[in-house]
DNA sequence: TGTCTTGTTATACCTTTGTTCAACAAGAAC
DNA sequence: GTTCTTGTTGAACAAAGGTATAACAAGACA
């Protein structure tokens, strides 16, 4: 295909294309990264090969090894975007939202938060071998089980306070952080259970499962 | 290693030792199943290669495509037999648990097919990324999906089924088959959260959490 | 003991994998 | 236009992958 092209552009009799284009450094290697994260949600980590990531980012074999330290290397960076994607940029918004709402209710917060697991963005079949190749990386690698730690027990936090939250206002003992942890776990259990067989549920059911879970604590939220 | 040993062999002057043994192809299937499992659970599936398997099952190269179609097919055994383990005995057990004490409280049978979910058995960490890849492997095989559908609809429906019974008996109007459902989310839920985080939850929270979500609409069960 | 069947081995084969590196050329600087 | 820097290419390489198959030998049978 390249052959082709090339030749055109030299019948084209203008200046011929250029081959390739120089990318700055950081931006490259977000390109790669993204690149990288298609193969892995596409073919699981069979799919995350040399060949796979470079076709899909439209360059050449060598610049894996140049702007890595290896494959695996790769891999870990596709898992830190992957996890900022999906866990960090929910903490953040959550902080961002208690910080600028002072004084609002905090059942608005806390639904907010609760809600916002089931929307399309994060509640999405998508990405289902992607998740499942990076769990496996976080179970063999401890630098990632560390990193994962950090950011579930920080998402985790987030949620019981506002947890908390609710439940001072109401004058109701709740164990929060327990009743956060477990509600993290349903909803990954019910996305994984949605993603293997997507008969069984609805994203609508598993929002229902969810409030179900908290509200039984707290009280009604909705 | 091998020469080695039949060295040794030929120096005790004796017959020498068979150099491998003749196996009924029923068993040395099985053998070769459980090696297969074995080093899916312990690598992932980049350790499910044909050398690491064959080595593990203590047999030469060929043997896996004398038994199977190929390594794919052989994995599609380890996913019948792994599945067989986890759900397919859970469901006889509790048939049969059902039909022998026709006439005991429902309330005893619900208990203890909750319970059975967390004992070590299939509460362990030790096959988290078996599990992972099979399920992988269930994404991307419509066969398996199949198989997986089929199974795990027929679990739900044991469950509902001691759901309901205790709720009738007591005169209460529950949704079983949705807190069916969401029973088996939340304990895949917390079973993976737990193997990416030992610290985060104990079988024993766990077993806490999956009676407290049944206990919620059915009441009391210990 | 001798023969036969067939489960098992071991090798050869080709493909695909990750990595390296010398040569190349895009694009800024002058 | 010319020079220089360096991002990029693409071929070469060894290692590891799965599969096919001819030779072997274990164990049953006579």
């Amino acid at each position: 295909m390249t052959d082709t092209l090339s030749n055109i552009d030299k019948k084209r009799g203008g200046k011929k294309a250029p081959r390739f284009s120089r990318e700055p450094p950081q931006q490259r290697r977000a390109m790669m990264i993204e690149a990288a994260t298609r193969c892995l949600s596409r073919g699981g980590i069979s799919g995350f090969t040399v060949d796979a990531i470079c076709r899909e980012a439209g360059i050449s074999r060598g610049l894996i090894n140049h702007y890595f330290d290896s494959l695996d290397g790769l891999l870990v960076e596709v898992y830190r975007a992957s996890m900022y994607k999906n866990v960090a940029s929910h903490i953040q918004e959550a902080k961002r939202r208690r910080a600028e709402n002072i004084g609002w209710p905090p059942e608005l917060a806390l639904a907010e938060l609760i809600g916002s697991n089931f929307a399309p963005r994060y509640f999405n079949g998508d990405n289902l071998l992607l998740w499942l190749s990076l769990w496996a990386e976080i179970a063999t690698n401890p630098l990632l089980k560390a990193a994962h730690r950090e950011l579930y027990q920080a998402y985790r936090g987030e949620l019981a306070e506002d947890i908390a939250a609710v439940a001072a206002a109401r004058g109701r003992i709740v164990d929060a952080p327990t009743l956060a942890r477990n509600f993290i776990a349903l909803v990954d259990g019910l996305w994984l259970e949605w993603c293997l067989d997507e008969t069984v549920l609805t994203p609508e059911a598993a929002e229902a499962a969810g409030f179900e879970m908290i509200e039984a604590q707290v009280g009604p939220l909705r």
